[in-house]
DNA sequence: CGCAGTATTGAGACCCGTCAATGTTGGTGG
DNA sequence: CCACCAACATTGACGGGTCTCAATACTGCG
C-alpha cells in the first residue's frame, strides 16, 4: 500500500501549496520543512519534520503549504483514497491519526505562544531545546547538537532574519548557554537554556 | 449527557491552564478567548471561540490554555470518558473530530503564517475580516462590525500591544478600509480589507 | 454623578529588519 | 591536492516600527 522515496538531493519538493492532497507521507529518515509561500514572496516555515514524523495532512483535498526536504531523506507515502477506505473499515486506527492531528494542533498552538510573546533568543532557546529531542542530531553524553537546517531556514521559522538568528545566538552564547563549534555544530548548556526558555 | 452551562457575567473562568480535562465544550452562544499564561504574567490568546465552535481538546488529560468568556455565553459540555465511551461505540463520529482537530491545526497554522510574517495592521486586517465571517456580530447590509473584545484582547491575539492595536486601527482607516463608528463598532470596507490582507 | 475599565494619543528608547561588506565552508573540477 | 566558487554565516551601520510609560478622553454602570 505504500510507497518508498527516496531523496538523496537536499531542497528536493515533495510537494507544492496548492497541489491536490493525493499521499500522506511518513518520514523515515531526514529532516523535511514545510512552509507556506506569500504572494509578495514572503516565506513562514509552518513545522520542521523529523524521522517518524507524518505530514501533509490537507485542508479540503488540497495542500496549503509546500514540503521540501532538509537533508538527503527517506519517506514513505500512503495514497489518500485507499488510506480513507482503510480507515473506514478499521476506525481504531484513526484514533492514531486524530492524535496526531491533535499533537500537531499542540505544536502550532504552542509555537504561536512562543512567536506572539517572547524575544527572539528565547524563541531561539525553545527551538535549540526542541531539536535536542532528536536523537539522531543531539549527541546526549557530549551535549552536541549537530542542525540540519540554515539560519534563514531558522529565521523563516522562528519570524525573524538570518542576521537576527546569529546575533541571538551570540547572545546565548555571551550567557554561556550554548559554545559554537562551528556554525552547524553547538554544545548545548541544556539547564540555561531551559531557564531562558520557560513559558509554561 | 450533555451539561448546559450559563455564564451571565463576561471574564466568566470556564477551566485553567493545568486543570484536568473532565470535559469537552461546545460553545452555543457568546464568544469565549482561551490563552497561555507564561510565569512572567504575559498573556497570549490562542483563539477567540463564536458559537457552534467545539473547543477545550486537551493534551495528556490535562488544559494547555485557559477559557474565559468575553460575553455572557451558553455552553453546553460534555463529560470526555462518557465522550470516549460513545466515540468507540460510534466510529464514523469520530471523524467529525478529526476534521474539527484538523480545522483548529490549520487555524492555528494560518495564524502562525500571519504573526511570522505580516506588520501589524496587515494582521489587523486579517482579524476583522475573520470577525466579519461571524453573522451574529456583523451586520452584512450595514457592512457594520460589532467587536465584542477589547483592544487588549485583540492584542494579545495578534502578539502586539493595545496602543499599537489602535494605531493600526488608524491606519487602516487613513487608508479608508474602516470607519470608527464607535470603539466597538467598526463599518468595514471588505474589499480593500482584503487587499491589505491577502497573503495566500 | 462618579468611578473603573477601556480607548486614544504623544514622546522616547530600543529592538530588529535591511543593506552592505567580509569571513567561512563544502563541493567541484582541473 | 589545490584553486575556485557559490552558498552560508557573521558583523557593522542605519532607519523605522513598535513597546513602554504617561497623560488624557471616553463609556457604561451602579
Amino acid at each position: 500500500m505504500a510507497q518508498v522515496i527516496d531523496f538523496h538531493t537536499s531542497a528536493s519538493a515533495i510537494f507544492n501549496q496548492g497541489d491536490e492532497a493525493a499521499f500522506i507521507y511518513l518520514l523515515v529518515d531526514g529532516v523535511v520543512r514545510t512552509f507556506h509561500t506569500s504572494p509578495d514572496g514572503e516565506r513562514q516555515i509552518v513545522a520542521f519534520h523529523w524521522p517518524g514524523d507524518l505530514f501533509g495532512l490537507a485542508e479540503h483535498g488540497r495542500h496549503v503549504t509546500s514540503a521540501e526536504t532538509i537533508t538527503s531523506s527517506q519517506i514513505y507515502r500512503f495514497p489518500c483514497q485507499k488510506l480513507e477506505r482503510f480507515l473506514l473499515k478499521n476506525p481504531k486506527i484513526e484514533d492514531g491519526f486524530l492524535i496526531k492531528a491533535i499533537h500537531d494542533l499542540r505544536s502550532a498552538q504552542r509555537q504561536l505562544i512562543i512567536m506572539g510573546r517572547l524575544a527572539i533568543f528565547r524563541r531561539l532557546a525553545v527551538f535549540l531545546l526542541d531539536c535536542s529531542a532528536h536523537e539522531h542530531y543531539f549527541d546526549k553524553a557530549k551535549r552536541l547538537l549537530t542542525l540540519p537546517m540554515s539560519r534563514y531556514d531558522i529565521a523563516d521559522y522562528l519570524g525573524t532574519s538570518a542576521e537576527t538568528v546569529t546575533r541571538a545566538l551570540s547572545k546565548l552564547t555571551a550567557d554561556d548557554a550554548v559554545r559554537r563549534v562551528s556554525a552547524r555544530a553547538l554544545k548545548l548548556d541544556l539547564d540555561k537554556l531551559r531557564t531562558l526558555a520557560d513559558f509554561d
